[in-house]
DNA sequence: GATTACAATATTGTCAGCAATTCTGACGTC
DNA sequence: GACGTCAGAATTGCTGACAATATTGTAATC
């Protein structure tokens, strides 16, 4: 799939970073230089330098002489991803809860209100997805850290497959659709304490479903 | 100071990343390939390896054609990163508190006694350093999350030199002892909990001094 | 038939050098 | 004297090819 489009280093860096995250590459799978090198028209010291970053991310593991291989999630990474995500998640609301104008949840409020239920009625997991989706982006740009959005991307990252996979697992996205409910209502209020409390419940119950469907899920 | 020894990867970026923490490298000075090169007897392109993880890592910033500088530290950035910190300082404390077993803090919170009160008086701010740095580190060994110790290391190198500055504001480290002992009571207790909300305070207060004194910090 | 030793192959790790771009400083002009 | 301009030098970006290591396939032996 080499277009012709000649890539930087981040672009080569964000396209290999996709196809691991949608698992277009599966975890275990080797990275042979010389054909990625191809596929992307770069030469290997370049794709090299984005393993070397790839790897920093944790999305792929390398050793000395033996190459480099998409990342495994092990179950103790996963509940570490989650319990680490759950401060950094909490925080991201507290801030957007506290530097937000009034009037920006309206919009998100209202499409977590009727409207998700119906499309949950109806197993529309897109319209769930995409919009749990904009309500993070739309929190991490009001909450405005660079330094916050660029960790919790990384872990984000690692954890993607697991989430998109968690939102299958019956009532699962029902029980979160109630949580994010708690949780704008919260920030509308602008009670950025309680918002964020209610946001690390929300990761706290994610991985309590994970831990429970873990056989399904890994 | 290009010792015989044949460095690996990893080694290069440590000591890139050491003389950066430590200021051996000042802010801004641009890192010229060929230089460092030379001095770690290793290629270019092996050293723009480097410099890719250390971007990423936040240490550096490179534009294109332009070559690498090392990062400057913003006031934001600066009250972002111990916002970050909070947190997940406070969940490496909650973890350890919930997985140590009975007597892990006792040596430390000796230390933290009468011990550290002295060398106070006297000045002797390395027996602090030392010492809060040996907790900070045992803490994570208890706590056992690869990926909690990984993401606070990163942000902890971008902070090093506010840390260590911060020290040497009048009355902090008396003060910060004293959370210090909070928390570590906290945690012979097995109140995680309460450890955590005393780590979060002890990082806010951090913050507060930093703001407070920042026009003689940065 | 299973196992080990060995050679062939493939893949990774490394480097030296060329092309492209930016910075420097001297010169001329206003 | 200040400013714009234009070579020359320095530095970065990149690639092709070479050396070192691991993997695979093969054949000989037990």
């Amino acid at each position: 799939m080499s277009d012709g489009q000649k890539m930087g280093m981040t672009e080569v860096v964000d396209a290999l970073r996709q196809k691991i995250i949608n698992q277009e590459i599966l975890p275990g799978s080797k990275l042979r230089e010389t054909a990625l090198a191809e596929e992307y028209d770069i030469s290997r010291p370049r794709l090299r330098e984005a393993f070397g970053i790839l790897e920093e991310r944790g999305l792929i593991e390398r050793v000395h002489n033996q190459g480099a291989v998409v990342a495994r999630l092990s179950a103790d990474q996963a509940k570490s991803l989650f319990e680490v995500r759950e401060v950094l998640e909490g925080l991201a609301v507290r801030l957007a809860t506290q530097k937000a104008k009034p009037g920006t949840w309206d919009e998100t409020r209202e499409k977590f209100g009727d409207p998700m239920q119906e499309a949950l009625n109806r197993n529309d997991l897109n319209y769930y997805v995409e919009h749990v989706q904009q309500f993070r982006q739309l929190s991490f740009q009001i909450a405005d850290s660079a330094v916050l959005t660029q960790t919790l991307d990384i872990l984000y990252d690692r954890s993607r497959v697991l989430i998109r996979r968690l939102v299958l697992v019956p009532g699962r996205a029902e029980v979160a659709m109630l949580q994010h409910r708690a949780i704008i209502d919260a920030m509308v209020a602008g009670d950025a304490a309680r918002a964020e409390d209610l946001k690390r419940e929300n990761l706290r119950s994610a991985c309590e479903w994970f831990e429970n469907y873990q056989s399904y899920l890994l």
